[in-house]
Formats: C-alpha cells, structure tokens, sequence
RNA sequence: CGACACCCGGUCGG
DNA sequence: CCGACCGGGTGTCG
C-alpha cells in the first residue's frame, strides 16, 4: 500500500507561509507567527493547487535572470580567513547591482518555502518550487580543540563563498564545548547577515543543533526546558535566542532553513566553514555574551552586524549555475 | 634539594654492556649475564667517563668517515630474510661461524642491548630483582604498502639480531592492513619461539597492538568485544588468538612481556623488524587463516614451530665485532 | 540503548 | 602536504 504525501499549508493573518511535506516542517517554519493556521491536503499537489490559487495579491514575478559574476570553481583553498576580521572598516565593494531590491515596509511578505525533497522511493509528481525563489546558502561549523578536556578551546566558522566578506572565523565566547560552538557558529550568520526576503538555508554538520533548533525545541517551551531524563536543558539561554533571531527573521518575511550536511565528506562549504573554526580556535579568548540580554533587546541588531549593513545580497548570491553544480554535488 | 643522578655500569666477563640510570633499567639488560656487576656513580657523566676510559679494546674512535656504504654498519638493510621459511623441511643451518661460541647449557643466552638514553628525571637505586631471571628480546614490526587502499600488501617482520634464523619476514595472511600485520607479527613470535621459562619481552612500535593485548582486552572481555563507540571490535579473532598464546606461556610458566618502542628512531632493533616486515610485503598471497579454529586447537603448537625446536640460542650471540657496531649505531 | 558532532593518541602508507 | 587503519574520551540530545 503506497504512502500518501500529505501536504500542509500554513497560513497566518492572511500572509501565505509555504508548502511543507511533513507537520515538523510546517511546526518548524511558522514559528514566531502566534496565530498560524494550518490546512492539510492527502497529496502535495493539492496543497500547492490550493496554495497558489490562495495567494494574496503575489506580483507577477519578474525573471531575475543572470545574476552575476563569476566565482568561477569553488575550492576549499581558497577560504582566506580574514585577517582583518575585527571591528570597523567596512571593505570597500564594488557597486551592488544597480538592480532591484525593492524597499519594502519594515513588515514585508513572507516568501515561499521550498518543500523538502523527500528522498523517498516513488513520488508524487511535484511541484517545482516557485522560480522566483531566491535562496542563499551558507555553511556554519563549530571546532573544539581538546573538547571535554580542561583547556578546551572552541571556535566557530562560517563559509559563504571563497573569499566572501561574509565569511567568519572567530573565537568562541564563554564555555568552550564543541556543540556550544556549532550553535553560536549559526547565530553569528543570523547576526551578520542582513535581512532580506530571500530564504536563508544554514547548512550544519551539527545534528545537536539542527534538532534542537527545530525539532526538541518545540518540546522545551512547552515542558520549561526539560530533557527527556527531567534535567535543565544545558545551552538553553544560547539556544532561546537563536531560536529568537530565527523568529524574528520569519517574521520580517525572510524564512530561514536548517540543513544537515554530513561532515567531513568532500562537502566544498563544509569543510570551508570547517577550515574558518579551526582557525578561529587562535584566536585570543572572549568572555561570555549575555544571550538573555540579546535576546530581550529583541530586535536590537548587534554592533557586528554593521559591518555588512550596507552590503547586497545580491552581490554574493549563487549564480543559477553555481546552485545547481552545488544542489548536484550530493546527488 | 636537588635530585643526584645516578649512573650504574654494567660488566659481563670483560665485555661492557652499557650505562643506565636506574637499577631496574640495569637489571634488564644484564639478565642471562649469569656474573654481570655493576658499578656506581653518583652522577650520569662520571658513569658515562669511566664507562669510555674503561672499555676494552674499543678503537680510538677513528673518524668513522668512510663507512664502507656497503654494509658495513649493521643496518636494517643488511638482515637477511629467509626465503625458506616455510614449513616441515628443517633448514640446514649454515654452520654457526666456527669462531669461539662456546657451548653453554641449553639456557638460551639473551642478547646484548645497547644502552638506553635514559631521558629518565633519574631514580635512587633499588633492591635488586632475582638474579637469576633470564630475558629473551625480540622485536617484531608490520608494514603495509598502500594502507587503506584497494591494492594493498601487507607484510611482517620478526627480528631476534642479525642473521638469526629465528628472524621471520612473511606475508600478512587474510586482509591486508597495518594493524592486523602489526598484530599478527606478535602472533608469529609466540608460535615460533620455543616455549621456556625464560621471561619474553616483545617489543612493538604499535601502540595499538600492546593496548589491545594488554589494556583493552580487559574491558572487551567483560563488555562483549564492543569498541568505547558501541561497534563491534575489529580484530577480535586475531586478538583473542593472540591472547590465548600469551597466557598459555604463562600457564606454562612463561612470563610474557610486551613493550612499546617508538617507531623509526633509530632502535636497531625496530629498524631490522621493519626492513623484515617490508621485505614480506614481496612474498605471494596467502589465504587468511582460522583464528578461531586454532585457538580452540588450545595448546596445539603450530608445525612452523618444530623448525626451531632442536636449535640452541647460544649460537646466536653476538660475536664482538657486531656488538661494537651495534653499539655505535646510537651513539 | 541510539544518533550526530568534537577531539586525543599511535601506527601504516602516498 | 594528503589519506586509511585502529583505539579511548567528551559534548548533547532522544
């Protein structure tokens, strides 16, 4: 007997969310959006018929071709952990594209969320996921020398592209564990990047903190942060705040993605980000952050962040024809 | 109050064995010299001075300019592995040099080893162990040419001194990695060496052949052969073999002792195991052979063994000229 | 019990 | 500089 794709829409005060194949997916995405509705089809084509024929006034979208430059082969050595990754100095870049980018309101329309690919045998046929979708794709890894040891030393990376200014490589603040590192590794990319409308997809090796950031977290607010054996939950000021940065970028319409990618396979941005934290582990020790306080200063947009303020997304975005070498690399 | 190093100088009826920094040390390497003494100094330099001024006819270190390339210096290169190695067929031993060697009981003689850096912060002298222990030493190595690849060739070396026929350079049976070589070395030793009551000490560079032999085995055994990951441990059947010819020695009165040393540095006698171990990567194929089966045949000694049965260690000492070669090798 | 990371140590090789 | 063979250990959760 074949399964059925099931397909939910969400939906919240009349602001179309996405299509999502499972209810952890749809849990996952809505998030931050009190008083999201939920519409369940038995195939996934339904849902999508449905969800387009729905939609409130979407504009007609207008190809965006070609997007830029080059970047020809992405190689891992050419991860050029930035030296002058302190403070201040806002690199000089060329001219964003004098495209479009439209200014919006503060409160600006969510976008559609790709469905996941489901890598299951037989297959509905499926929707393609809207073309208009513009996606930015960044790894995020955590390092710890010596992890559990008593001068443990942690760092965190995060990889872009070969040479992005985006990239980071920095030491990691407070307790030195390897998970701590990989979960601050994925708020310092909600803390640098600029809010857009384009889906945010952070590529992890961290199944700690992709479940805990998706999955077990929808469990702790609900039970005040207890495990599953009664103990506090540890990491749960940092996590509360990442997951408020998640939120927040939901709800100023950019959906943000939290992808596993095996370690140490041959992934390009994988083991660039891998390459940024072990060399951010050199870097001279940093005191805790206060992540209650980050996070009751809500949408207080850290210092850092105004290094990229006024960078363009665009001008980083993968080329249609780097995204598919990059979607084609693990088949 | 500052520690005083404390040198001993070992004798054995006129022929000098080394200076050591602590009477264990001492003790060690003058076993099955039935007469050694020892004199002792208070400090490593006034042992060292006399051990020079003392030494007999030891050339006046000629600059040892042209050391004849050709084998000369007894060197990893110059041993010789015996190509009839293999079963029944007891080898008409080349006839011991007729140099002196005189016939001592069958007490096998232990062979000389040079003297020990001593990196040790020093140690007061101690009471002395049983005189009369004797201490067999040989050293046994594996190598694997391509480890870890399709093709690769494993082999291994066992190496008692220079020419003796005890020495082995074969074929890694079964899967050809390091590790199994490694361990199966050991394993060659304990089924060729003729059982006595003479304490064996095996010496290794694999750190992880004496773990598992020694520490590992204890938790495996109590735990069901799962690796610290939960996984099955790798080895087992070579291991528990190897483990089962270990303690029948000790059933029988043998202690058996295994030693790591550190690989490739400069010790004569890793160095001759690994050119025996390199030389068996040469020989054909050989199919793996029933670990489990020969270690339930209990106490069975393999054929191989009966090659070795009727020989006497006495003839295998070395003569002066190779102890002085030995001896300069380190200095 | 399971999973994913993060390491530490040793050897063997290219 | 790279890789594979082999252990033990912690960080974290279900």
């Amino acid at each position: 007997m074949p399964k059925v794709v099931t397909g939910f829409y969400a939906v919240c005060k009349g602001r179309e969310i996405g299509v999502f194949t499972t209810w952890d997916e749809a849990q996952s995405h809505v998030q931050g959006f009190p008083g999201a509705k939920f519409k369940k089809f038995k195939t996934l084509p339904e849902a999508e018929q449905w969800y387009k024929t729905n939609l409130p006034q979407r504009p007609a979208n207008p190809q965006p071709t070609t997007t830029t430059p080059s970047t020809s082969t992405v190689s891992a050595s050419n991860v050029v952990p930035r030296s002058s990754r302190s403070v201040g100095v806002s690199p000089v870049r060329s001219k964003p594209s004098p495209t479009t980018v439209p200014k919006l309101v503060p409160q600006s329309v969510p976008r559609v969320v790709a469905p996941t690919p489901a890598p299951a045998p037989v297959q509905l046929p499926r929707i393609a996921a809207p073309k208009n979708t513009t996606v930015e794709i960044v790894y995020s890894d955590g390092a710890c020398k010596g992890n559990g040891g008593p001068g443990a030393v942690a760092g965190i990376g995060v990889w872009w592209g070969p040479n992005d200014p985006r990239n980071l490589s920095e030491r990691c603040p407070g307790g030195q564990t390897n998970n701590r590192a990989e979960l601050i590794a994925i708020a310092r990319v909600l803390e640098t990047v600029p809010k857009s409308t384009n889906t945010l997809i952070i590529r992890t090796d961290s199944q700690y903190s992709q479940n805990a950031l998706t999955k077990w977290c929808l469990n702790w607010r609900k039970n005040g942060w207890r495990t599953a054996g009664g103990q506090p939950v540890t990491n749960k000021e940092l996590i509360d705040y990442t997951l408020n940065l998640i939120e927040t970028r939901h709800r100023s319409g950019q959906p943000v993605r939290l992808e596993y990618v095996k370690g140490h396979s041959g992934d390009i941005g994988n083991d660039g980000a891998d390459a940024l934290a072990v060399g951010g582990c050199n870097l001279p020790e940093i005191p805790e952050r206060d992540w209650v306080g980050l996070k009751n200063a809500y949408n207080a947009v850290p210092d850092i962040m105004a290094d990229f303020a006024d960078i363009d997304p665009a001008d980083f975005i993968l080329s249609d024809e780097d995204l598919m070498r990059e979607l084609e690399e693990d088949f």
